[in-house]
DNA sequence: ATCGTTAATGAAAATGAATGTCAATATCAA
DNA sequence: TTGATATTGACATTCATTTTCATTAACGAT
């Protein structure tokens, strides 16, 4: 099963109905290997569906994102672009130039929490980790 | 010489003029423990000085971010508020219920970075740590 | 297969943060 | 003190996102 099926059945589960324009947003989403906006969203789903409206967009990103299904990314031009959620520890890498997108697992912050934790006095919830940089084909 | 009048100075030398609605945004962010947005800041910004407009705000804080004095700091709820920037390797520590803001040093990751770069063929040149939790009075 | 409830849709209007314009004002070097 | 010019606040504008609403479509029940 690929990504974009197990995602619409979980929106079903969730008592979503499955639609057209919702298929392809989340087709979209699901095979993107970069984090994308509602407008970029908007543009490759008319393609497939070109009566979709840009508010249908919206309504299934927030759909979406309360199934943690896709997250908001936060890059320094802006703060609007979505990506598949991290799953477990992982966290992402970003090139800055193309947008391709990597998720990676490296968690090794546990002992600076701990030891911040004991230092500030802080209870700490949750970390975001973020790198950015240029990927392979990029450089050239 | 404290820190608002270091930031001051500072602007100055770049040949900026100061004024009164000026002092009153840079001595706010200056000794703000918190990230604050605009309309935070314009509403502090009003005791001191109500005469002061919204938009001088934002070219305010134009200006002290070009300066490289705040910087934006991004959280779940928003990412339109402003701190005093990182110098260095610094990272930030956020309470989520009342937004007070600690800068820490904990620069761990160089190990992990070499590693990726060698996996992944990226070439890592920036790279954001974030932490969130509750500061020891929001966890009584 | 059909029906009926109700979620979802797209168009249009509304909202609201951020930016641009401009004449009046204030800073600060000379 | 003066004058060039940076800065100001009011107002208008832009543009992303939300809200509203009548219409359409999904899908469980029959």
């Amino acid at each position: 099963m690929s990504l974009s099926e197990t995602w619409l059945n979980q929106m079903q589960s969730d008592g979503s109905r499955l639609t057209a324009p919702r298929r392809a947003v989340v087709e979209i989403l699901a095979e993107a290997d970069q984090a994308l906006d509602p407008g970029e969203i908007f543009e490759r789903a008319r393609r497939q569906h070109p009566a979709i409206g840009l508010v249908t967009v919206y309504r299934t990103l927030e759909k979406l994102e309360a199934l943690h299904l896709i997250e908001r990314i936060h890059q320094h031009e802006g703060c609007h672009a979505y990506l598949r959620a991290a799953q477990g520890h992982e966290h992402v890498l970003l090139c800055e130039r193309c947008g391709k997108a990597l998720r990676f697992v490296g968690d090794d912050l546990e002992d600076l929490i701990t030891a911040l934790e004991k230092r500030t006095g802080f209870l700490i919830r949750e970390h975001w980790l973020q790198l950015f940089g240029l990927c392979p084909a990029c450089q050239a």
